[in-house]
DNA sequence: GTCTATAAGGAGATAGAC
DNA sequence: GTCTATCTCCTTATAGAC
């Protein structure tokens, strides 16, 4: 396998070993920093680079960021989509439903390194607006899309609006993690994840009849 | 009345006029260029005061951005809590669950402050933890709080876990605004906001009763 | 309490050798 | 392509006059 075959196999890999060193040291440093707590002494210290080294492969802090934070939206969608779409197959809505929210809080409530991408993303959406949209387009429309895919097949009778009903399961799964975790507030409004699993399976399960 | 009684009637007002303008720079700025990207030097522009003056009411910058965020976040508390607590006494749980979210997306989809204050507490919740715990205290658990306090009364029949559904509620709401305006993903997955809560009110109108 | 002026250090970005 | 050394500007914070 040639060069040029190798870099349509996957957008991640493949992009000289120089700049996933510089990919490694900017998360690192961005992620606890942010965007302008962020120095590009500190990404090349951490990438084990010269300075100008990072500037020969990404422009400048904006293109390197932009770089680094699209990256990683990939590579949560790998993880968080991908991978587990097969299992969407299940009949059972009370299955489906479940193994969703396990899928969504497995990878999300003990992944310090997803919780200080999310503190990221959204802590410069209003500076970096196509970033935002790329979060939503990478992370948050697909699972919307695909849990609505399956409620609108599947429970078709029962449940009036499944985009809607939808966004009720992954907003609900969403907030737990950005209130428990992100803004640790875990200790202020304990919550157990079971509780929140079993009454979002509950609306799917015996949501109810439309009346006859 | 004395000086002495002013200052227990709010801890909002009466903090000095120069400390007045420095707050309202303060707050044009970390809101817009978030903490590590605001400079003291711009919030004295923006407040119309010399630089020492800001340092010699707040010590330093990182004691003007807390006194900032905790003034903000107690601000928000009495516009989204403590003036709608009245209209909870309607009995019929539908009207009740309508109002909640009508009070909770007018004063947020459209606000262009509060949208940027949420992003700075998510984006700086890493590094100011105690900044996070309050805006959890002062906005999250409230709503929460009070949500689930109506649903045990009116819905106890009906509604196997009161708070878990309260989580439910107000979880999809600040998740469609989260999505919608501060992601910025409302022409990426468009959503109206009546189909959430239509789809909400259903959850505590006819929901399930338990098996008989 | 408030100002002007300044200290001391860190930031993004590049020139030029190899 | 990668490095070292450097340029220039901006940062937080304070000293000292009023």
């Amino acid at each position: 396998m040639d060069a040029v075959e190798q870099t349509e196999i996957s957008q991640l890999d493949n992009i000289g070993e120089k700049a996933e060193q510089i990919f490694e040291g900017a998360l690192q440093e961005f992620l606890v920093h942010g965007y302008a707590g962020t120095s590009m002494d500190r990404v090349a210290a951490s990438a084990g680079v010269s300075k100008a080294t990072v500037y020969n492969h990404f422009g400048d802090k904006e293109g390197l960021f932009i770089a680094l934070v699209k990256r990683l939206a990939q590579k949560k969608y790998q993880i968080m989509v991908e991978s587990h779409k097969a299992e969407l197959m299940e009949t059972e809505p009370a299955v489906v439903v479940r193994q969703i929210a396990n899928t969504i809080l497995d990878n999300s409530l003990d992944d310090q390194e997803h919780l200080a991408f999310v503190r990221l993303v959204i802590g410069e959406s209003g500076r970096f607006p196509e970033l935002a949209k790329t979060f939503v387009h990478h992370l948050g429309k697909p699972g919307i899309e695909v849990l609505t895919e399956y409620l609108t097949t599947q429970c078709y009778i029962t449940i009036l609006d499944p985009e809607a009903m939808a966004r009720v399961i992954i907003g609900t799964l969403a907030h737990y993690v950005l209130m428990q975790e992100i803004l640790q507030g875990k200790e202020i409004i304990p919550m157990e994840r079971d509780r929140i699993i079993n009454t979002l399976v509950d609306l799917v399960d015996h949501h109810p009849k439309p009346e006859i």
